[in-house]
DNA sequence: GACGTCATGTAATCGGTTACATGATTAA
DNA sequence: TTAATCATGTAACCGATTACATGACGTC
């Protein structure tokens, strides 16, 4: 049987440490996010499938009247997690509305045009921003898979704008010219 | 009331010239799906709603017994479109399963990590060939968003190429010197 | 006659979000 | 005491895909 998208991120996420479903959530938000989302509408059910089929294991953490359940991997779950990883089909999707407007630009003024750009271009360095910022967490750990991939955001986000950048100046130059 | 992403679409692409349903969805694959994908299950019942809100009108060109119904764009389907090009929000979602992978590759083999990059490499360079084979036909078009968004498509498939190229020789260096 | 393309549509299903419901613990 | 955070969960809904059903037209 095959695992879902969001089994994935779970079994990943736990694979290091034990977590509960709202430390998964927590940690999706703050890392995984901007390539791969989850929300609790998928997290708790997804959880409950995963130990069903004894990828992983929840022990009781309750403190006094607050239930809390802790999840952590089984060696069946490292098996196929490795499968995961090992496997070669790669889902890779981009939705991008900018792009869509901008392909349809010719419906459009000028100055709308320039607005889309530029606010694609601020997107990106809002993006850029937020990656530097925990850039120096990521790399005082010792695994640098995070790593990686917060510089992967880094330089995608940089593209993107300098991107949004040479096409806006392109279009000045063309209204000097015309 | 609110375009829906779909809608955007077939408003966009109909607004340059009346197509059937048919032809939107061939021409969603060939151009816009790299960015913003659309399937028949949600192509039929979208025309049938943007016409019952006067946004699109059909009209039948059947010939003989096949069934053909031609969508064109109302002044108000226009409207629409121009308000959402306008408009300044713009969704942009990244779901790439080999940055998931690499994230978390602190539990994968050396040579597993090292696949997972080929792979993607090789699908950007997929991608780069597929742009510049229809670069030329998009360049003889007067309407210039679609070639726009092709060179986007391009630098954004180098960009991606580069990367996983230069991870691959970064890894490798490690290991040499390790 | 068989195959490829043109053409429209729907039902089942899936993956995912949003909003809601509920309540405990902790720090200001 | 009040607000923030911790914690679990579900029901309704939405957007989208897949698979299926049906059949005509053109051409080899």
């Amino acid at each position: 049987m095959e695992l879902s998208a969001t089994g994935r991120v779970i079994l990943g996420l736990i694979a290091t440490q034990p977590r509960s479903g709202y430390d998964i959530k927590a940690m999706v938000d703050k890392s995984t996010r901007f390539f791969w989302a989850a929300s609790y509408g998928q997290i708790y059910p997804e959880l409950k499938r995963l130990a069903e089929r004894g990828l992983i294991e929840g022990s009781d953490e309750s403190q006094g009247e607050r239930p809390r359940t802790v999840y952590s991997i089984t060696p069946a779950g490292r098996d196929a997690l490795s499968a995961w990883i090992g496997s070669d089909e790669q889902v890779h999707e981009l939705r991008d509305e900018a792009l869509l407007k901008l392909f349809f630009s010719g419906h459009a003024s000028r100055d709308e045009l320039v607005s889309v750009l530029e606010t694609k271009r601020e997107e990106h360095l809002d993006a850029l921003e937020k990656f530097s910022e925990i850039e120096p967490m990521a790399a005082e750990s010792e695994d640098f898979g995070p790593l990686m991939v917060l510089r992967y955001g880094k330089a995608y986000s940089e593209f993107g704008a300098e991107w949004c950048e040479r096409a806006l100046k392109e279009l000045n130059e063309r209204k000097d010219a015309g």
